[in-house]
DNA sequence: TTGAATACCAAGCGCTTGCTTGGTAGCGTT
DNA sequence: AACGCTACCAAGCAAGCGCTTGGTATTCAA
């Protein structure tokens, strides 16, 4: 249990080594990855995750999301085209940044095994809201976008799945099948989302990483 | 919590050996667990098991759900209170079907891991539509459902996750915690929901399930 | 023959929804 | 000073939603 929560840096600190998530959201900004948080759009985006997150896409109006950056209903309509166009952006977003935060843990780890393990805790952070806020919506709120969004959508979805196979198949696994393994585990962890609590005694989330690997890579 | 695998006499259908699934709703309609599908109650419900699987809660109208059974969506009004209490209800049957035919196939195992690989069998066809209609729609359309109503659905779900807990504990599984277990296991089944095709060729339903049972009970 | 119960129709109410329209205030550029 | 761009407001439309109301046809027991 070596680790791993990184430090959230101070807001503007140029720092050598790991960055900050602030700093990985400002590069991936400036690479014209990710929408400027500051920006309206980008507000607009933060906080539509964070409402469909808590009540989902279909209980969450256009009301909503505007009360909450404090302007109309309609002036969303000038940042984006509809609704589901929101959504679709937000999943965008959350998907990008869950990769290049995973990127960076497995570049981090030293052995197969540790990758691996690096992989299930970045997403158990990011399920329960301790690193990627909205992730959870990845799962959620996959059917409420229309089809054509989905396959925009499932391109970047796919440079994220692909990142866990190499993982998967770099550590050995049990049924040597890292697609079936991946699968397997995404829905395991997913779920988590619905009973695991990070903040309560009891499991902590560095433990569960520690189960949910054994069971995938036994040999330890 | 030893236990607990009784075999729910039927009320009506007394046949010898394996009953069918029809004669198990018999039986749980005899009972006064289950409504009788022939009755307008039970075609509604029907009805709505398909579409909220189909196209989600929030998406299907109490006029779709009407047009299914062929009356007006008015008159939908004098078997249920609300469209949550439709999805209540829906919930609730599937819930006792899926428990009673677990049950039976339990009980008509032999080892505990056969125990064992019989639930997740019955699990997956469940998921996939193959025994037990709007099974999903417990896992998918949770969240659509009021506190209150998914306190009365929870006691009848704690029922079915109760057999998987004594199923899992006798079975000897690899993190020691039976409860754990059957989340992790609960969230990998659910989840091929999106993925696994159960007619495409490739991987068949019997050989996901050994390799699921192979990887939660290594012991083969 | 009556009366109650069941199952449904016909019509539509009141509300919420995503989205549109026309206009304006502020700001930086030329 | 004039222009254009961004960001937003004020007002409201059309459609769809869950659900209500008042009434009718059928059935069956008393």
């Amino acid at each position: 249990m070596s680790n791993s929560v990184q430090q959230s840096g101070g807001g503007a600190g140029k720092s050598q080594g790991v960055p900050s998530p602030r700093q990985l959201v400002s590069a991936l900004v400036a690479d014209g990855l990710l929408t400027d948080p500051d920006s309206p759009r980008g507000r607009l985006l933060n906080a539509a995750a964070r409402l469909f997150e808590q009540k989902g896409f279909a209980r969450t109006t256009v009301r909503d999301i505007a009360a909450e950056v404090g302007i109309l209903s309609g002036s969303i309509f000038h940042h984006f085209a509809s609704k589901e166009e929101i959504l679709c952006g937000v999943m965008r977003e959350v998907t990008v940044f869950a990769r290049a935060r995973m990127e960076q843990a497995v570049a981090r780890a030293g052995t197969p095994r540790q990758q691996l393990r690096a992989c299930i805790v970045c997403e158990l952070e990011a399920i329960h809201g301790l690193a990627v806020p909205g992730f959870s919506i990845l799962v959620v709120e996959w059917r409420s976008l229309s089809p054509q969004s989905q396959k925009r959508v499932l391109r970047l979805r796919d440079d994220y799945e692909q990142l866990w196979r190499d993982v998967i198949a770099a550590a050995g696994n049990p049924c040597e099948d890292p697609a079936l393994a991946r699968r397997l585990l995404l829905g395991a962890l997913t779920h988590t989302h619905t009973w695991f609590k990070p903040r309560s005694r009891g499991l902590s989330l560095p433990e569960l990483a520690d189960r949910v690997l054994q069971l995938f890579a036994p040999a330890g």
